[in-house]
DNA sequence: CTTTAAAATGTAAACGTTTAGATTAAGCGC
DNA sequence: GCGCTTAATCTAAACGTTTACATTTTAAAG
């Protein structure tokens, strides 16, 4: 293959300067319909595609967005992903994607290319929320915002759901139904979204006047493994819990694995509800109850968040959105028979 | 915040020229250790960060390699992406992906940036197999490898799984537990991995002399609507299929969901297998028997295949690896009692 | 046919690197 | 101290755009 033409080869063959031609390229206006129309044709005869790095370099813009996430592989940030880059691309940037799998070196190293490579913004969910390794990054004053995982320390927009609330409610609708010993399997607690959901089960309990049962309170790290395990662990207890309740979906699902190895039957033995709808909590035996949240819209408010920052350079708002979630109250959390 | 230091500003500190600096920047030796050393703190002092645009402008090579799939949701892609990544970043470079929701204007908009941004190499799971729209981009001689959708029209490289292969043994299974009346969910027809699968299931059918029903052949998208709306057809039938072969993941979803509905129970009154693994198909009662494959590892040989091809530029073997799936059998396939 | 304003186009300097090739410094044997 | 070789460093030209600013062309007005 021949090598790509330039904008230089082009105005050659239609016979102007390259000015001429960028403001053709580029839609400005301001150029003789007849010089436009024997630019064009230029173009298409030497197949003529702008460099885009080239213009970023002038520019200093790269109409480039990235975007940080734990984990592609989990449904929710793979929702988060989708929304983020409809709107993005909507908006003529277009989104780079990482998954860091909770790997700190790896944010960082992400980080650092995406420096080197400039990008007009940053939408993350940090592997670490209290971590230093943002520093560097952030000394650049590209505009960042951070989703589900706040990061206090910065200068950043926002957006989170309402975890607190979600744990609440769904607690809360457990207690109703009438169970009384719940479990918890928490998230990290370094972490809001497993800090707070917690908060929002300790704060359920107490307003019905239940005590928080230290026994009942596990800790997993949002993988599907530690809920598998705190399952079995709680069931070895003398005083079983009558209900458990998850804090995200991978751990329900392991929590729910181990219920069935245990012959634990939700409906029969056990009620349960989780953070985090999932596939296939529709199609569980009994369907499973839990916290949702529109994640595209998530990824679509982030975005937003991040577009208005790109514009106004400068200003430093430090906003926050907080979306609510709703609870589906499907039959795993039936009070039982 | 002020403005970036550039490698001047490094050079114009530590009192050499721009070429010293850039030498050590990438390292490349010939440098007096004390003039390195100088060099590093003027560098760290400034914070100064190399700017991969000017980089890439000059090199005429960007690190980067593109990926497209069709739909970042769907469990079978973000893995294959996640053994893309991992394998592209080990070796130095950095993934852009994007998906297209099946979307083939989207996806010739995103060539086109990629075109425009410049990209080293490209992995691709195309929207249409046989569409025009990849022309633009194949002229420009990066190179391309194309994974579980083939492009044979171009000299790509080609990553697939034997599709063929994988529903035959689906197939055949079923037909050993002694099912009789099988039915399948196509794909579309003009995909390879639709097309193939059902060949494998006319060829199994074939292998035990079953002639093949033409009621029992439904055409479905590969999406979860259609997996269902073929399954309650399916059930209107005078003649009801004692088994069903689904051809993908999404599609399984929805066939399960509307047998439920009809209360046509799997292992009671029908017997089911379907083309790729999924979260669900383990924690479904039954659990789903499966045509699995290793996902990660197809995206790790594409990159693998793709970096080849980056090597030596202008070869052109034209290779094709085709990845073996396995049969999980669980539950869904077992005769009814 | 001038004059003048507006429209169209051109010129050339940036943008921040890399990298041949040129130049200078350093080390060594005598 | 003089060549000579090798190591260290520098100079300056790319790379392909965009964009102020300058220049030319065109059209309208007188």
């Amino acid at each position: 293959m021949k090598k790509k033409a330039t904008i230089l080869d082009v105005a050659r063959k239609a016979n102007v300067s390259s000015a001429t031609v960028s403001r053709v390229v580029n839609a400005q206006g301001g150029v003789k319909p007849e010089t436009e129309a024997r630019i064009i044709k230029a173009i298409e005869e030497l197949s003529y595609v702008r460099n885009a790095i080239a213009r970023s370099m002038v520019r200093k813009e790269t109409k480039t967005i990235g975007v940080i996430v734990p984990d592609i592989t989990n449904p929710f940030f793979s929702q988060v992903i989708s929304g983020v880059e409809e709107a993005a691309i909507q908006a003529g940037f277009f989104p780079i994607v990482t998954s860091t799998r909770e790997d700190l070196l790896l944010e960082q190293q992400i980080l650092t290319h995406y420096l080197e490579r400039g990008i007009d913004g940053l939408i993350i969910t940090t592997a670490q929320e209290n971590g230093t390794h943002l520093n560097e990054f952030m000394k650049s004053s590209i505009p960042v915002v951070a989703v589900d995982r706040p990061l206090k320390q910065y200068d950043v927009d926002t957006v989170l759901s309402g975890n607190r609330e979600g744990a609440f409610e769904a607690v809360s609708h457990l207690i109703e139904e009438g169970f009384k010993d719940i479990a918890i399997i928490r998230g990290p607690q370094n972490t809001t979204p497993g800090l707070e959901r917690y908060k929002g089960y300790v704060k359920a309990l107490e307003a019905n006047g239940i005590p928080v049962q230290p026994d009942f309170v596990c800790d997993g790290d949002f993988m599907q493994g530690s809920g598998y395990e705190q399952v079995k662990n709680l069931y070895s207890q003398k005083r079983k819990p009558d209900a458990v309740f998850s804090s995200n979906n991978f751990m329900s699902l392991g929590a729910i694995r181990a219920m069935r190895e245990l012959d634990w039957k939700i409906g029969r033995d056990i009620g349960f509800a989780g953070f985090d709808d999932i596939e296939v909590a529709t199609f569980m035996e009994p369907a499973l109850t839990v916290v949702s949240r529109r994640m595209k819209h998530l990824g679509a408010i982030a975005f937003q968040y991040l577009e208005n920052r790109m514009e106004k350079k400068g200003e430093s708002a430090k906003r926050e959105y907080i979306l609510s979630p709703s609870l589906v109250i499907r039959d795993s959390s039936k009070r039982l028979r």
